[in-house]
DNA sequence: ATCTCTGGTGATCACTCGATAAACTGGCTC
DNA sequence: GAGCCAGTTTATCGAGTGATCACCAGAGAT
């Protein structure tokens, strides 16, 4: 108390950051505001949020739009992690427990509120960056899933068929939903994810297996086209 | 040219349109505008759609919100069918059609553009009305195929479990999801709607079935809880 | 032909928005 | 301590927002 302390006083208002903490925090509170108002949110309500003005976020960002642009950056990428495809075609485990890794890691970094309410609001607005990520989890993802299933059915692995992706598609869908349900319905969920995407895993899987005999059958016997 | 017509003259501009029909353009596009721009477009531009001023659609509606409640009215309550329950539940005809004809009429009636958006804005802003559709959703279309899906297994029928109940949403979001990738994001999907509805409902039926053989397995022989 | 009722317009208000320019300030070097 | 400089604020602009008011106009009844 008595001290006149040359060191800092434990100022009240925390200013004059630096640039880049600076910078960082804007996106990073942009984020948290542009989820839950979406990208109509107002500069100076996320000033509000930082403690400062709102002509301040100017000398970082030429205009929102910029700042958009850099949310959007570090949502899509942040998450993003390069394991994902060596996790899912690493053939020295057996697919049912590589896929229930694989999903489990994958929910726990895009089943956040801030994460799918942004990426829904991208994607209501039709930018090229969500169709760029929509063509990543199918490149990445859904043909990876596809050839693993196929060569643990003892099928040719080629490229997928549209009816395959399709199938792929409806079955990441499905647990993507999951994710909408819970943080941006609000809905009551079940709460174990675990036992959900397992229970998923059962079906699809279970359901691929059968699909595939009757690939198998029909090849080796094709029945007349219905008609 | 040379008549003076009594008869009317095929204006150019239609004006003065009766109360009812008027009002009703205006929700008619406010649907479409809302739709594209989110509930943020403007009244001008809505004005301007329907080739009249601004002010006039305050005199069919109090404000802005009250223009928006009866958009999700009209979209919410517009393509609800009361047969789709008798539809589920008719057992005279075996599951699997009954599940694929009301998944096509369903999806009829959905996946539109305007529906979609209008569905996932109304969503994002956590309105009482989405709420409301998503408890009907799960009360008289997921529930109903839970139930039809024990009955064919020879299961008991009563309650759906929360796992039963998971699963039926994660099959129903992935045939959801497959308007969403077409109509919001305008991802390429498999042309032929109804083969994905085929091949979805022959995964979870298959998986279904499986499952349905593994509890019943285990209540005969319960085993020991991993650990 | 005139009256009246009602659908529709023009002008405008108070407010919010994104963005700009100039002034201020606190810590740093010389 | 003088002076600079980067981080921040104050004041403000022009455009666009939802909403209100007084007024207009045209078809139907008398």
């Amino acid at each position: 108390m008595s001290r006149k302390t040359p060191v800092k006083p434990a100022r009240a208002k925390q200013k004059r950051l630096s640039a880049d903490d600076r910078r960082s925090e804007f996106v990073t509170r942009a984020t948290e505001l542009f989820a839950e108002e979406g990208f109509g949110g107002g500069t100076r309500a996320l000033a509000r949020k930082l403690g400062v003005t709102q002509p301040l976020l100017y000398r970082y960002f030429p205009s929102k739009d910029d700042l958009i642009k850099e949310v959007y950056r570090r949502v899509y990428l942040g998450p993003l992690e390069p394991g994902w495809d060596k996790l899912l075609s690493d053939r020295s485990r057996p697919l049912r427990p590589r896929l229930q890794d694989f999903y489990q890691t994958y929910t726990d970094a895009i089943f956040t509120r801030k994460w799918l309410r942004i990426y829904l609001y991208s994607g209501l607005k039709g930018l090229d960056i969500n169709r760029w990520y929509v063509g990543m989890v199918k490149d990445k993802i859904l043909t990876r899933i596809i050839r693993e299933c196929r060569h643990e059915a003892g099928l040719a692995v080629s490229k997928p068929s549209a009816a395959e992706l399709e199938l792929a598609w409806v079955f990441h869908g499905g647990i993507f939903y999951y994710g909408v349900r819970k943080y941006i319905y609000d809905a009551p969920v079940l709460e174990d994810k675990a036992q959900m995407i397992s229970d998923a895993l059962d079906i699809f899987l279970a359901g691929f297996e059968r699909i595939a005999e009757n690939a198998a059958d029909r090849r080796r016997a094709p029945v007349k086209v219905a008609g």
